[in-house]
DNA sequence: CCAACTGTACTAAACATATAGTACAATAGG
DNA sequence: CCTATTGTACTATATGTTTAGTACAGTTGG
């Protein structure tokens, strides 16, 4: 059946980060934003690997990890499923959403490119890091 | 002479980047955020040995990547220097880095880690792209 | 039963990353 | 000139990541 997947996978051939290791991350921050539930089933392993070419073991190796974590189960002939949920964001967080979502756009707006924001990002951890050591 | 170096390089074993990459990012960092200047000299390969425990042959795989992008210079028996500098970010951005941190603020008193951090910086980028196909 | 789907297992190879160890050449300071 | 510092070069090795290819076992629907 044409089922529509409930996460699609993106990734970023230029973020370093390991391949499978963007597929769990994927699959954690889903769980974060309440986009998968307990009981919802991932895209299945063939799939995947139809929507961004990549090898069938990469995918396996990033579903036993989220396994091993104890966050989905596989199951043979039926598909991968969501065993638990990870502390979420609730509506107590929308004011928070949409306060970043708008400074973000203040950022695009005033020209700055990914590399800048990111760079904002990282400082701003710093100094919060220095506040917490006081 | 015991001189404070510039930068200070900080590794993550759990961020799954590769230890070159880290140090290429945050070299381009501290350019964007004004540290570094062309001229200034970067940590020597030896002081980044001792600084993070990591084989030399990496920190120096790191600086040919900057030599590479032509931010840096290595010079033999002198040191590697700043070539050129990229585009930063001036006192227009103050006020920016103000509500970023202001933000962070509020995202840790709400109780969120840095995972729920992440998933929430992940989302507001996402809303921006499907704003600027529009 | 059969066909089509699912996850899983395995070997082999290629490539990327990081390490250890040694060595050499250029520069600066005494 | 001598010495300590710098970046650079090289081989070898270990580990991590990804791919290719093949195969098998469980589940579901007809």
């Amino acid at each position: 059946m044409g089922n529509e997947p409930l996460l699609r996978f993106r990734l970023d051939r230029h973020s370093g980060l390991p391949v499978y290791r963007q597929l769990v991350d994927q699959v954690r921050q889903a769980l974060r934003l309440g986009i998968l539930h307990p009981g919802d089933q991932l895209p299945s392993v063939r799939d995947v690997v139809e929507q961004v070419a990549i090898n069938p073991n990469t995918v396996h190796r990033a579903y036993r990890e989220l396994e091993h974590q104890g966050l989905v189960e596989g199951q043979a002939g039926r598909g991968t499923f969501v065993r638990r949920s990870l502390p979420g964001l609730t509506k107590q967080h929308d004011a928070l959403q949409r306060r970043l979502t708008a400074w973000l756009a203040s950022a695009h707006a005033a020209g700055l490119d990914d590399e800048a924001i990111e760079a904002m990002v990282a400082r701003a951890k710093e100094s919060a890091e220095r506040e917490e050591r006081s």
